[in-house]
DNA sequence: CCTTGCTTTTGATACAAGTCAAGACGTATA
DNA sequence: TATACGTCTTGACTTGTATCAAAAGCAAGG
């Protein structure tokens, strides 16, 4: 299928290009999910199965923590996203998915992902690659997290990644931002 | 040499076992350095050449931000430890490398590794892995660091890792645990 | 049009941690 | 012994953000 050729594209882009072979195959075991508005994508307990890449729509990635519902990422349409230590482990996940607007994920399965890229090193290379990148990602984002204040966290959202305030509710984007909704309200009245 | 196969099986141990012609493999490649104390492994603007592997004694992770020292991460014996995002993108880096006592390091260099990873994909594997374990590691520290008071991330230090508060300066204790080197006297002063 | 129930805003207060400044302590040097 | 220097501690004050509580805004249903 060729929207699926696309698809296994972009999941490609990170690394080097590859090749039309490897690329069909990553295209043959991609899972389409459609994700209605306010439901999970991936449930407590569940064992993570797939790397999602988000066609259409947005996602965000939570856990609850003290009875506290806690959005640790927003999955953006043209990005992928995973529960990190249930996927890598195989293990039950604590963190969540769930569908912001409805939206249409295509998801690279561990297991047949993990056969294709013993059988075709480009695409293990890949793989690595994305993991590679992922742990970039989440050094940077630590780093950031740690020196900003509440103010600058903000507008650096809102510089980065308008989308995400315009389209998910302030609850939150305050828990992402790691700062309570009121010093959220507080911090959008002062830059008006 | 014995020693080196030793150091190859440390590096392994994450994944599953290799085999021993992957360990000779690997064990060929490690290069060894001593660093004596308050001197750097890896300096500012450099490309990070190596995983390394600390055979004995202590280093830290570090970088400046606004003139001040901070410190990422304690390496203590028998652990790895990299810079993340130069050593994947085999770019300069600005996170240093310091030995706080002498050390011994076993360095996997990044070239040689990559080399053997394509011809034997157990080592391919095990390098994969250890990656996968640094991103979960990478998010489970954001998480703690993210919820606790100075005090916990304090007496979390204490009973996860005692060793780095007996033999690393208070100075970059505090700055690791996100904190003045003033408040970490008072944690400390409140505990006893 | 008025409920009901959410989400967001505003206000008052509390507290953890930062800052600035001074003092104590320890170790090494003269 | 004295001096100097770095490290750690203590004190007084400030500040950003959380908390608790109430009000305002807004959408959906009767």
């Amino acid at each position: 299928m060729d929207l699926s050729r696309h698809i296994a594209q972009k999941f490609s882009e990170l690394s080097s290009p590859l090749s039309d072979a490897a690329l069909d195959k990553i295209a043959s075991i991609l899972v389409r999910t459609e994700v209605k508005k306010n439901t999970l994508y991936l449930k407590e307990g569940e064992v993570s199965k797939y790397i999602g890449y988000v066609y259409k729509g947005m996602l965000r990635l939570f856990y609850y923590k003290n009875k506290k519902d806690l959005t640790e990422h927003f999955a953006c349409e043209g990005t992928n996203f995973f529960s990190i230590e249930s996927f890598f482990r195989q293990q039950p996940t604590h963190l969540m998915i769930e569908a912001l607007e409805n939206s249409v994920v295509y998801g690279l399965p561990h297991d047949e992902l993990l056969e294709l890229a013993a059988e075709h090193y480009e695409i293990e290379v890949m793989y690595r690659t994305l993991i590679e990148n992922s742990l970039i990602l989440s050094q940077q984002k630590a780093d950031t997290l740690r020196f900003e204040s509440a103010n600058e966290r903000y507008r650096r959202l809102l510089r980065e990644h308008p989308e995400i305030i315009q389209r998910a509710p302030l609850s939150h984007i305050a828990s992402y931002l790691l700062m309570t909704p009121e010093t959220l309200s507080r911090v959008r009245a002062s830059l008006v």
